[in-house]
DNA sequence: CGCTCTATTGAGACTTGTCAATTATGGTGG
DNA sequence: CCACCATAATTGACAAGTCTCAATAGAGCG
């Protein structure tokens, strides 16, 4: 298994990735870097002149205010570039951390630059890849203004479910969810206190279970009714790009 | 004056623009589309070929839930694209209207899939675009999660202030702000009688005033401290990219 | 078998929302 | 130029959702 495999699957549920594509970006990697749970991966501000692919594990973009207050932005699964943005902005305006011990494959940014430069639909791929990140973003500030604290957690459950089949590690009834209420509430913009509280509404209607890291849903349009969510924004289309 | 013009500051301000870069960007417009107050751009779901670059006017990106909720999800001024991302995308997760009377310049997506074949360099910087929206997209995200109602009113005015100081249509001072009262209750996830009161507060304190569509804010760094507020997110930063 | 981190529970406070009325503002036709 | 109208802004009283603080219970780990 190839440390891209995730991320073609990924793609591939958008448009076609041909094989000297997907050679071209195998040789655009370096070494592979391991992380322990907890660490920080790449800190706010600091000029980056690599990008990093997630192949295992659980990542986190956060970002901190000076009080401590503390907002999850995204989180990231494997197949995800978790920082592909730095290629472009050089400086991140958050911290990536690891919540999981995880496994990122580096791409250096000049590696990435020879593939503007040589290879347009490949780069029109990796745009997209950023973009889809921004269609995401656009759903968590809809969570976070508009939805109510327990359509935000479904929502978000609804969001890791899908993600999670369209690279082959889950279905619509069960994926990883290795978080702790603290992470989830950084995630819904909550205190742990109040996500608590929601889970166990959302447990006692039977809409989902989650224990040992693992989410379960019975019935996903059921939750995805309840939460709102509608699965356009991740734009699950295969056409030309 | 070019249309493009506007554009140009806003990237010069994070790496120089080539003469001829700016001179492919040129022959890659076709019309100019003048919208009415109100008026809709682009429609959720809808296949675009064309991505449309703001010369005049406000645009809001807006998201609709089935119940009538609506959020604001970013909000353009003169020299952004409002939805370059279609040209990845394809379909949007989003309705793109005009708030005031507009001027939108066209750039059907051929054009800028050649641009993608033959000018690399112009390549990474439209998809920097898309990234500063990216990173627009997550202070959002903090604002509607971990910020106060006022802190988040505060912040998004700093915003604002800056981005028209760096196309120069405005300064840390004064810019225009064409919204009502309920649209920006939509961009902030508030309903209008608060954001009403949160900016009664903000001018008894002296901190702005707000009249006939444009804020003044006689001092700028305080604002910004009360709104914990740093600029980093906007990236201005001249750099190779 | 402790120890530490995580999850859970309860009581009360506070921010923000809801509903409904009133006032101000700006544009338009006469 | 004025009266009128629709929209926007403002106000008040009260409700609701979420937060805070503090304590207890549970779970994983060396």
């Amino acid at each position: 298994m190839s440390e891209i495999d995730l991320l073609v699957r990924k793609l591939a549920a958008r448009d076609v990735v041909p094989e000297d594509e997907q050679q071209a970006l195998r040789a655009a990697a370096t070494e592979t870097v391991p992380y322990a749970a907890g660490e920080e991966v790449v800190r706010e501000g600091e000029r980056q002149t690599v990008s990093r692919l997630l192949v295992s594990g659980l990542i986190a973009r956060v970002k901190l205010l000076d009080d401590g207050r503390r907002q999850i932005t995204e989180l990231h699964i494997p197949g995800d570039f978790v920082d592909l943005h730095s290629f472009l902005l050089k400086r991140l305006d958050h911290d990536v951390i690891a919540v999981t011990p995880a496994r990122l494959v580096s791409y250096p940014h000049e590696g990435l630059r020879k593939i503007t430069e040589q290879w347009p639909h490949l780069t029109r791929l990796l745009w997209l890849s950023t973009t889809l990140d921004g269609a995401g973003h656009r759903e968590w500030i809809v969570s976070a203004g508009r939805r109510t604290a327990a359509e935000h957690v479904g929502h978000l459950f609804c969001e890791f479910l899908l993600r999670y089949e369209v690279v082959g590690l889950g279905d619509r009834r069960r994926c990883p969810l290795p978080l702790t209420q603290q992470q989830l509430a950084d995630a819904c913009g909550l205190t742990p206190v109040h996500v608590n509280r929601v889970l166990q509404e959302l447990r006692h209607e039977g809409l989902l279970e989650w224990r040992a890291g693992e989410l379960t849903v019975p019935d996903f349009d059921r939750l995805a009714q309840v939460s709102r969510f509608d699965p356009a924004f991740l734009n699950l289309i295969r056409e030309p790009r």
